[in-house]
Formats: structure tokens, sequence, C-alpha cells
DNA sequence: CTGAAAGCGCTTACAG
DNA sequence: CTGAAAGCGCTTACAG
């Protein structure tokens, strides 16, 4: 059996509770007896068992995450520096791929509950009861569940905007809009918003096609997209793989980017994902995001107050599925 | 305060036991207390506290997994189905990014003796003393620890061999290999004796970069490596970073692909990281790697005996960066 | 089948 | 400054 710190007290003739304060917070001690505290740790290689710790302080020291799915760049990019940032502060993260299920969603919600872990981040699509939420420490992206909930967020309706008017100022005249449409309350929204109220405000023809898309059915959105409006000159999308299941879709047809059809993505530029070219797109500040949920997320664990929302700007990232 | 199996007992009129065996493996119990306990646990909205028992059976139901990093498509995946594999075993992942910082490495083990996690899965580059990781529940990839670490790889020596050949019968006369040299010992380096084999076998001039190669160092490598041979026509480079990397120094230098140079990658193809061309690569079967390993290290923990080595083939996936 | 009790390995008031 | 004790919330032999 491992030695416990009965066994280091014994070693060191001294009490459990000096053991203790020698080990931890380095409450005043007197030096002999730190000395032979400290000797007997080592001649024992006595390593402090955390699980009786956290049951005694009632924190895990853990966070969940929770994303769609991590094989996905922009969730790999996230959980990178929730990772780095969740260190900074001693909590370790437990990766959960959701893959759109919704129990496995509320799976997260039992983890806190059964105390597995101190709170979760939420990067997800479905729904659940707010009363469920209550009182768990959760901070989300982009998603809007409720004053509960803080989440954070990008400029979502401005940079779409700005991308709609410029690639009107480009040329196009067709612009059409391709979403990924969320099951809850969503921030995302505002994008669609954005995209409607400028062809209004242009008297361009709505072209949307915005529906509730599970990771790999990008695919069959863009065949749909095509199908309806084949003479689209310009269209806005909603990430990474959307844009590339379009850009695929769009050689199938013959067409070329960006001189028939221009596209900007929102998100996909920082994947690099070719050695050649880059998307055009409006890029969110990933790391930023992820170490100011964090922040967020482990103040609300220790009971402080935090913002209800957070925005930060994003990036217009000039690429190559536009013209110059 | 959340209420505990003691409220549970008092309010359904029976024990502690009772309400333990009720909750846990349903062993047997008496059908009206059973009723009770189960009223008892829907009335005061019971979970039970999991810190607990993890302390009392002492399992922390928790796995690590290391990386390098997480946001790499190759890391991505494999954590994917590491998360998905776990999970039906009722293990938590715990991701570590190591960011090739061997503190941040030696920190798993310490997680271990600190009884924060049962085991943990290695994909690192790092020296440990073997003395550190005996009767550690690890398991690696590709990585030789000694006899007390089982791992899961591939067939290095023959895909790479078979790489060097398909590009000799494709014609290039100047063939190179890039790698990224384990700190190690790895089964990683097969690969490189493969290439050597090869070359020696034909008389080929062997043309070698094959350093320690930090994540982010892959461009100037590739920079060296043309500094060296410029007029390499065939190259086999490890991985999907270093392709990207070698293919932007590629056309940096006006080298065309396939035409000018031909490329086999170990890994990449999966990434369909560009939407009109894919790489000639070597392709490791990530997701039974990953479900392997987490098999094995589940067995490990359990005290159950395993395989010390277990190989997997490898596909060749014919891309575009190769002639027809 | 079941209740009372011991114990998992710590931390933390408490009294001295 | 420090030791003995209580307790975190469970599980599991044990005796009945």
């Amino acid at each position: 059996m491992a030695p416990t710190i009965k066994d280091v007290a014994k070693y060191a003739g001294v009490g459990l509770g000096t053991v203790s304060r020698v080990l931890n917070n380095g409450a005043s001690v007197n030096p002999e007896k730190r000395k032979k505290v400290l000797e007997a740790v080592k001649a024992l290689n006595f390593t402090p068992n955390r699980m009786a710790s956290k049951l005694r302080k009632n924190e895990t020291r853990n966070i969940a995450l929770l994303v769609p799915v991590i094989n996905h760049p922009f969730f790999a990019e996230f959980a990178y520096f929730v990772e780095d940032e969740a260190d900074k502060f001693g909590y370790s993260v437990i990766l959960v791929s959701s893959q759109q299920r919704v129990e496995k969603e509320a799976d997260i919600i039992k983890r806190i509950r059964r105390r597995e872990v101190d709170g979760a981040v939420f990067v997800t699509h479905f729904a659940h009861k707010e009363s469920e939420l209550k009182d768990c420490p959760i901070v989300s992206i982009d998603r809007i569940f409720g004053d509960e909930i803080p989440y954070v967020t990008t400029d979502n309706y401005a940079a779409t905007e700005k991308a709609i008017e410029y690639l009107a100022a480009k040329g196009c005249k067709k612009i059409g809009y391709i979403g990924s449409k969320p099951l809850v309350r969503s921030e995302v929204s505002e994008r669609e918003r954005a995209y409607t109220d400028e062809m209004e405000k242009t008297g361009g023809e709505k072209r949307i096609v915005n529906e509730v898309i599970m990771h790999g059915g990008e695919q069959a959105v863009a065949e749909k997209f095509f199908d309806l409006y084949p003479d689209t000159d310009g269209v806005f999308v909603s990430g990474y793989t959307m844009a590339k299941s379009f850009l695929t879709a769009a050689r199938e047809r013959g067409k070329k980017i960006p001189e028939d059809i221009q596209l900007i993505s929102y998100d996909g530029a920082f994947v690099q994902w070719n050695y050649s070219e880059v998307l055009t797109s409006v890029e969110q500040p990933i790391e930023k995001m992820a170490r100011k949920v964090i922040d967020m997320l482990v103040k609300k664990i220790h009971g402080e107050e935090v913002e209800k929302r957070v925005e930060f700007p994003t990036e217009f990232v000039l690429g190559d599925t536009t013209l110059k």
C-alpha cells in the first residue's frame, strides 16, 4: 500500500495536522518539525492522495469541456487554449465530445451534480430545462441559456454585415447564405439576421439555406443550396466545415473560386488547411475566447460575480476565396 | 447543502447500507424497502457524491490523455476516439497537451500517484526514468519505454519501405527523407531505418534530414532540406504537419507537386485538408489504435495481463502528391 | 436480507 | 505552534 499521511506522521513523530500543514499552505510550523516531516516524506516516498483532500474540501479541481466533436479544427484549437488556461488555475480539463447527442450533453449536468467536476464549458446545440442548469457553474460560447448562464460570443451581426457588404463591393449580385441553424437561442442567429437585413436594404433576393446540421451533414446542405440557387455568385457560410463542403460542391459543378463564386466563411482561415489557399473569413479570436471562458468559469465556481455576456471583435481575413 | 445518502436513509427509514445497495449493484433488497429508497431519492432530489465513492473504492475513473498538442489533426482525431472508447468503459478523459515540455509530461506521473487519474495514454517524446513509471498504468503510442509499458504502433518499417519503392517506381531518382527524430526509443525510428536500407539496396544517395522538431519548427526543417538537397525529386515525410510545411517550401521555390517533386507522407490524407487535393500517404488506423490503447489501459488498470506490443497495419492512400 | 460500524486519506476547527 | 478528534460522503465486511 502507498504510504498515507498517517505513516508520515508516525515516522516523523508528529501529529497528522502538522504533516498536513507542512504539505499545504505552509502555515507556521516549527522548523525542526517541518524538517522532520519533509525527511519522512522523502524516506517513505509519500505522495498525498488528492481524492481524499478533494472530498474533504468539496472541490474536484476538474472542469468539463463539452464540444460537439474534438476532431474539428475550431474545437481542437479552442480546447488547446482551454486546457492551457485551466492549467494555470490548477484545473484539469475533462474532454467530452457530445457528438450532438442530447444525453451526452445532459450527462455533464449530472457530472457536476455528482461532484465529478466543479463546472463546465458548453459549446453545444441542444436545449436543457433551465431549471436543471440552475446553480451549475457553466459558461457557454455563443449560446443563450438564460440569465443564469453567462457566455462569450463575437460580433456576429456586425461581422456578417461587413462580409456581405464586402462581397457586394467585389461585384457579387446574387449573394447567398448557408448556415447551421442552432437548436437553441444563440448569438449565431445574428448572422442570418444581418444577412437578411442587408438583403432587404439592398433589394437583393434572399438565398438562404439555414438548417439544423449534424456534423457530417454539411455536404448535403451545400448540394441543396446549389440545387436551389445555381446562379449564385457570392456566398457567406458559417464555418470551416461548411466552407469545405461548399468548395467541394462548387468544384463538382465546374465553378471556379473566386472567379465564378466568391466565398466568405465565419471562421476557418486559421486552419491554414491548404498550402496554397486560405479562406477569406471572419476570424474569431479563439485563444482570447477560450481564456476568457475559463477565467469566467473559475470565478463562477468560486461564487464570484461574472459578466453575463462578453463580446469579442472578429477580424476580417482576406484570403483566396474572394477577388483581390 | 446537497442531500447525502444519510438523508435518504433517514427519509426512507432504512439503514445507510440499504440505500447504497439499492443505488449500486442492485444486491438483493426487500422490494418494499427498495421502493421506499427510490421514493426518498426522488423526493430529496438526491445525487450520490462520486468523490466519496471514488475515495472509498480507490478508483478515480479518470484517465489522462497526453498528447503534444491537441490542435493538430492527428491528435485531435486520436483524442476523439479515445474519449469515445473510454466512455464505454465508464472512464472520463483528462486532456493534457504537453506542449513538449518535459515537466508537463512528468506531471502526469504525479497525477497517477496523487490518485487524480487511474492511468494514462502517452503520445509523447521525452524520456523519463523507467523507475518512475514502474507500476503506473500507462500505455503509449509508438514509443518504447521498456518492458513495463505496453504500446500500440504501426508497421513503420514495411510501410515506409513500400512508400519509397512506390516513389522509385514512379520515376523518382533522388529520394529524400524528412523526419522528426524522437528523443526516446520509438518505433518511429523504423521509418528512417527502412529508408536507409532501401537507399543502400538501390545505391541511391541518402538525403536525410531527421531532427528533433518542436511543433512549429517544421518549416525551418523543410527549408533546410531544400538547402541541402535542392534537386530532390521525391520525398518521404513524417506526418501531416511536415507535409504541409514541405509543400509550402516547395511552392516558394516554384516546384510543382507532383510533377517536379512527388511526396508521400506518413499520415495526413485523413485530414482532407484541401477541397481539391489529398496527400499521398501511409494512413494509420487512428480509430482502431485509439480504441485498442484504451482497451489495453483499462485492462492494465484492473491488473490484467496485456500484450507488450500491438502492431496495426497501415493503408497506402494514393492521393494527388504523386504521379498517377 | 439489513443495520450499525469501521474506514477510505485527508483537512480543519478546537483546545491547549 | 500542535495533537487528538471530528468529519467529508460514501462502501463493505460483519453480525444478526
